[in-house]
DNA sequence: AATTACCTTACGGTTTTCCTTAATCGGAAA
DNA sequence: TTTCCGATTAAGGAAAACCGTAAGGTAATT
């Protein structure tokens, strides 16, 4: 089992749980922090020090304050942890569950496993350590059904800079301008209001004013 | 000093903290529960046993799960206990920092205090619970501003009800229809179009799509 | 009762979005 | 190369949103 862990999360305490199940596992070398930023430095020391964590367990969404960071978010901090450092083992533990947003950090940022903080959040936890621990990606029941291709629905960038743009408040005009001044293609009036079209027709969404209620509901913006 | 507490959170276990920020206070009866509905049968029937609660310490949002609830949310709670028991002394501590929630849940609620969870949420809890104890109210700092009358952007319950159907993707004479329907006045499709002119301006959105994008993001629907 | 202020409603003109049809371009297959 | 197909671009009209103005109602004040 792992023996050196690392917690990532801005509330001020470790939850009771959590430290029970890591208790329970036989872990007792346990760091916590508060701190993005805190996390990567830890981690890079202990690298330094040849006395690597193995396991990194951290919450996504950070409370910003008076200190400035680098890593504003957990996902900025698992992205670079795993191109660093690539063997870490990363369990992310976070209240969201929006599929989009595990999506990205299973299969994109490569985290090891994805646990819903909820009432089963701790046993889930617990299997989810047990998981990675034997090379195993672990997503919490309730949302493994983002990872399955068929709820692919094949956005694109493209179509999230479409919609973050919309969502400012562009006309289709605008948004063709700001293409072509940022030299992404197509940039056409009538390619924008061609795709955002298909993303209406893809969501449901009665107009352009709905999509954006739903593709924020759904936080992909 | 507070005696008998009740926790209503649906995390799995009491944050470590707020276990010791109560022991620090000399609580030592203190009941726990996941779910709202079991919150507000433990304070019906403490007060029936004339033995009632002193002080709630209550999340906001909680996961729904196979357990149909009566109570789906810490507001619904708050707004019912508030109503039955005015005396109970109520204590929201949330993550939630939307400025409209925090007003509704102190104004129209009553609830006593409003802290913030984050880095400094025990702190504040703490404070909270002795200004709660002397009859004040408490509000994390950093969102004392929402009750400030400054700050009062005097969105009513119409308001709201147009940006909500507008956000559902009607249109403004289908808003105008529905609201016919509805008995709600104004209903003409100008008095439809001025107020959400209004509301386009109060919060500098450029297009009705850019201030769904807004409100959404303050948490008003 | 009259004045005032405010809100609701109505209407016209302009802009933007929505939707369809058609032309054009570029790559893949025959 | 030619053909075909999908994607991009273009253009037009209908619908809706946007914006100012004006008329009608209502309630509070004087």
């Amino acid at each position: 089992m792992f023996s050196k862990v690392l917690i990532s999360d801005d509330l001020g305490s470790i939850n009771q749980g959590v430290g029970t199940v890591l208790e329970g596992l036989g872990i007792t070398d346990v760091t916590q922090v508060q701190y993005c930023d805190d996390a990567y430095l830890k981690v890079k020391n202990a690298y330094q020090k040849a006395e690597p964590y193995h396991l990194l367990i951290t919450d996504l969404s950070f409370k910003t304050d008076h200190r400035s960071q680098t890593y504003a978010s957990g996902e900025a901090l698992v992205k670079q942890l795993k191109q660093e450092y690539p063997e870490l083992k990363i369990i992310v533990y976070s209240v969201e569950d929006r599929l989009q947003r595990v999506r990205t950090l299973i299969q994109t940022h490569k985290a090891n496993a994805y646990v819903c903080k909820g009432r089963q959040g701790l046993n889930e936890l617990k299997a989810a350590i047990q998981s990675v621990y034997h090379d195993n990606i672990y997503i919490s029941p309730q949302i493994e059904q983002a990872l399955r291709p068929s709820t692919d629905l094949e956005i694109r960038d493209y179509d999230i800079v479409l919609l973050k743009q919309l969502s400012k408040g562009l006309s289709q005009e605008e948004i063709s301008k700001f293409l072509k001044h940022h030299e992404i293609s197509p940039s056409s009036l009538s390619s924008v209001e061609k795709h955002l079209n298909k993303l209406r027709v893809q969501f449901k969404a009665k107009n352009a004013i709905h999509l954006v209620a739903i593709v924020k509901d759904l936080g992909l913006i």
